[in-house]
RNA sequence: GUGGGUAUAGUUCAGUGGCAGAACGCCAGACUGUGGCUCUGGAUGUCGUGGGUUCGACCCCCACUACCCACC
């Protein structure tokens, strides 16, 4: 079998990569959009393809508890209920158990928690979560893992992060005897298993965490529980550390991050994946990513300002609109508003990130990963 | 013309003889493995005009003006 991860260029320590899935593949560094509920918001999946996105993520929460994974699975799968032909990714669920904690109740077999939909109570186990990853059918799917709070001690950091390397031994074991069973199985090609690290913010158990995660042999691994309110410094600190440990011949993903700079710092560091909420749910509250900053289209100084959004932007929205009449559209609450500005946000997101690869294939000569991106 | 009603923030309206209020709108900020076009904060007043009563009036009294309703 050839290898699921390629690696075609180095520039530091910094990758430039291509991960091959049954659903094309995924050129790295890359940042993958959210489509939480299979979708994208705003956006219709071929915008998403002219955007230039080759791999989305989607979640196992929300999926499983509307529409339910087994009405997808006998539709064929996600990728094609959702008619989206590329790679996907789904979370496994733990960080929405974080982020709802006050419904939810954790137990070495799994949690318990409250749907936010109708109050009904249903229980995830690590199992239970590649279950039904398995029959959303995403080519890449994600361990159950808690996803430690911050702060947290280090005595409680340590207790969330055994138990997560118990889960992820119990995901493991799962997919292991069920992964035939994704929509589209063959003999050839199956779903990717990530592991994740998690140590909070203590730098030997996130080493520790990374050791016994690996010694799991994953298709991939992720570093979790960062950007939960902790300073930059240390979520970079926390990278380094991981990264370290994790072999370099396997995708190696941070989870949830960042701002633009953000994550072409991460990808500089040696990153090969990222997702993030920010570019679509700032979009949609009419924060945009520009070269020269971040810009709140809300703003009164737009009000009759001709200018493209961002001049230096290749998307089609600054190709085509003003910011004059963005700003309308928000202010008017029109639609159109949000599916423009996460238009925009994306391009901006992907294409940093295209240069970002650009820049490792020129082995950095324009200085791109040597933090000149000024960009917030 | 007669009778009745109304007049308070940009708008729609609360309000009490003793610091001028709400909602929406407006202005600004936030957003990091997405429940939520969401959340947080801020500014804005000749309380229709002119008199009177009162220690004190947005409030009570009188007149005027504007608007609304009914009747003629």
């Amino acid at each position: 079998m050839s290898p699921l991860f390629t690696i075609q260029a180095q520039s530091g320590p910094a990758r430039l990569g291509r991960i091959a899935t049954p659903h094309g593949s995924v050129e790295t560094p890359a940042f993958m959009p959210c489509g939480t509920a299979g979708s994208v918001k705003a956006i219709p999946q071929d915008v998403l393809e002219e955007l230039g996105a080759q791999i989305v993520l989607a979640n196992t929460y929300h999926l499983y508890l509307r529409p339910g994974h087994e009405l997808i699975r006998g539709l064929g799968g996600l990728h094609k209920f959702m008619s989206w032909e590329r790679a996907l990714l789904t979370d496994s669920g733990g960080f929405q158990v974080f982020s709802l904690s006050e419904l939810r109740k954790v137990t070495e077999e799994g949690v318990n928690f409250r749907s936010h939909l109708d109050g009904t109570s249903h229980l995830f186990t690590p199992e239970r979560s590649i279950e039904i990853q398995i029959a959303l059918g995403a080519d890449i799917i994600m361990a159950f893992d808690e996803c430690t709070e911050h702060p947290a001690e280090r005595s409680r950091a340590r207790e969330s992060m055994e138990m997560t390397l118990r889960w992820a031994k119990r995901s493991q074991d799962y997919f292991q005897s069920h992964k035939h069973e994704v929509p589209w199985a063959s003999e050839s090609q199956t779903q990717m298993l990530f592991g994740i690290v998690q140590g909070g913010m203590y730098a030997d158990l996130r080493r520790e965490s990374a050791e016994r995660t690996v010694e799991m042999d994953f298709a991939g691994y992720a570093i979790g529980g960062l950007s939960v309110g902790e300073p930059r410094a240390q979520t970079e600190e926390m990278i380094v550390r991981s990264l370290e440990v994790l072999p370099k011949d396997k995708p190696r993903y941070v989870m949830g991050v960042g701002y633009p700079d953000e994550i072409a710092q991460y990808a500089a560091m040696g990153v090969d994946m990222m997702d993030c909420v920010l570019p679509t749910r700032a979009a949609r509250h009419g924060l945009l990513f520009t070269s020269q900053g971040r810009m709140n289209i809300k703003n009164l100084r737009f009000a009759q300002d001709q200018n493209a959004l961002d001049p230096k932007c290749g998307c089609k929205v600054c190709a085509r609109y003003s910011r004059a009449y963005l700003r309308h559209l928000f202010v008017s609450g029109e639609p159109l508003a949000a599916a423009l500005n996460t238009v925009h946000n994306l391009w901006f997101y992907l294409d940093t990130m295209r240069s970002v690869r650009h820049a490792i294939e020129l082995g950095d000569h324009t200085g791109t990963l040597s933090g000149k991106l000024s960009l917030t």
